[in-house]
DNA sequence: CTGACAGTTCGCTGTCCGCCGAAGTGTTCC
DNA sequence: GGAACACTTCGGCGGACAGCGAACTGTCAG
C-alpha cells in the first residue's frame, strides 16, 4: 500500500489551510521569499518556515537562496497541474461565495498562462475561429491557428510540437487553454503590454492598449464589467 | 480566501490513509459497497461510513442505493484525474519501496484506461509508429492513427473529436494514453479477452490470447517479467 | 563592531479528528 | 414473526499537529 501512503501524504500536506495559501502564492510561477509567504499564508514567520521545510522536503517547493532571503518556488509544473485539478473538483461550487473580488474573475494567471473571464473569451475567440478544437480532455491547433498564432506573435517555445490543451478554469467552469500555447499567449499579451501583473495577487490588470488590442485582434470587449 | 479554503478542504479529505485508500479503490471506475470499502481502507465498518458521508458530501463521491446495499464510485473524471495528478506528483519517488507488487506494475487500470508496463508499451509502439504524438501536455492522433484504431477495432465513442491525452504512469514514470483513445483501447483489449480484471486489485492479468495478440498487432512481448 | 532584519529551532499548549465499541435503523430471506 | 445482515449514529479516548513566544544563526549596511 506504499503508493496510498505517498498519496495521502502529499494531500495531507495541500490540506492545511496555511500550506494551501502559499502553494496558491506561488501558482503563478514567480518565486517568493519566505516573509511574503508567512503574509500570504496568514501566519508567523516560524510557523510558515516549518511549513516551507515540509513542502520542500516532500519536493513540492524548490529552493533558493540570495543573500539573506530564501525564494521558494513551485518544484515542477506538475506541482501546478495538481493544484489546478484539485481545484478543478473543489473550485466550482456556488459562485456567490468568491471573494476573491471581481478582479481575480476578470482576469488572472493559472501557472504560466491566463484564466478568468480574460483566459476564457482568448479561448473561446480561438474556437469560434477554428484556430483550436477543445475537447474536454485536451485540444489541437488547426492549420490556421498555427498561422494565426505566428501573426499574432505567439510562437510556442520548443520543438517537438505546437500544442495546447484545455484547463478548466474554476470561476468560469468553462475551459482556458494551457499547455505550450496558453503559455505562449499569455506571454504575448504581457510582452505587448496588454496586460500587467499585480502586487500580492494573482489578478492581472488589462491595461488601455490591451482594450483596444483584445478588441482590434480578438473581437471581444475585454472590459467585462466596471 | 474563499478558494484556498475549499482546495485545502478537499485536500484535507484525501490526506487521511482511509480515505486515500477508499479513492484509490475506486479509482478504476467500479462501484463497491460500504463494507468492501472498510476491507480495502483497513478500518472498521463504522468508521468508514463516516468517511464516506464526507467524501460524498464533498462531491467527491456518488452513491445509489441498491437493497440493504450502498454502492459508492467516483462521482465524474475529474476526481479520477486530481487523483492520477497527485500520483504524478507524489508515486514516482524511489521503485523500490513498491509493495503494490509486479502484478501492479505490469499492468493495471487508471481510471478507464490501461497503466503500468502494458500501458506504456502500448504507448510506445503506438508513438513509434507514427499514430500518435505525445508531448507532456497532451497528444494527437494522426491520420494513420486514426485508421489504425478503426481496423483495430478501438473506435473512440462520442462524436466531436479523435482525443487523447497522455497520462504520467508513476510506476514506470513515462506517460501511457488516457483520455477516449486510451479507454477505448483498454475496453476493445477487454471485449477481446486479452486482459482481464481480478479481485480486489487495480492490477489486470494478461491472457494467454493476449500474449500472442499484443505481440502480433502492437509488436512487443506483453510477457514483462515472470 | 553594532544594530537591523531574514529565517530557523525549540518547547509548550490547545484543538481537531480518526478510531472503535455499543447501540439503533432499515432490508432481506425463511 | 424472527434472525441475519448492511449500514449508521453516538460517545469517549488518544494521538497527531498547527500555532505561537522566545531564543538562536546568518547576512547586510554603516
Amino acid at each position: 500500500m506504499s503508493d496510498t501512503t505517498h498519496l495521502a501524504s502529499v494531500a495531507a500536506l495541500l490540506g492545511d489551510p496555511a500550506r494551501a495559501n502559499i502553494l496558491l502564492a506561488l501558482f503563478d510561477g514567480r518565486a517568493l521569499t519566505a516573509k511574503e509567504l508567512a503574509f500570504a499564508a496568514h501566519v508567523t514567520p516560524q510557523t510558515t518556515s516549518g511549513h516551507l521545510g515540509k513542502l520542500s522536503d516532500s519536493g513540492l517547493l524548490s529552493m533558493e537562496r540570495q543573500g539573506r532571503h530564501r525564494y521558494f518556488r513551485l518544484a515542477t509544473p506538475a506541482v501546478a497541474q495538481m493544484l489546478e485539478s484539485i481545484m478543478a473538483v473543489s473550485g466550482p461550487e456556488s459562485p456567490r461565495t468568491w471573494r476573491g473580488g471581481e478582479a481575480l474573475r476578470n482576469a488572472r494567471t493559472c501557472y504560466d498562462h491566463l484564466a478568468g473571464r480574460l483566459g476564457v473569451a482568448l479561448a473561446d475567440f480561438l474556437v469560434r475561429a477554428g484556430h483550436v478544437a477543445l475537447s474536454p480532455d485536451g485540444g489541437e491547433v488547426t492549420a490556421s491557428g498555427v498561422s494565426f498564432l505566428a501573426s499574432f506573435g505567439a510562437e510556442p517555445v520548443s520543438g517537438k510540437r505546437v500544442f495546447c490543451r484545455p484547463c478548466l478554469d474554476w470561476s468560469e467552469r468553462r475551459s482556458h487553454l494551457a499547455g505550450r500555447v496558453g503559455a505562449a499567449l499569455a506571454c504575448r499579451c504581457f510582452d505587448l503590454g496588454w496586460i500587467a501583473r499585480q502586487r500580492d495577487t494573482r489578478a492581472v490588470a488589462i491595461t488601455a492598449v490591451g482594450l483596444e488590442g483584445f478588441a482590434r485582434q480578438f473581437g471581444f470587449d475585454a472590459g467585462f464589467r466596471s
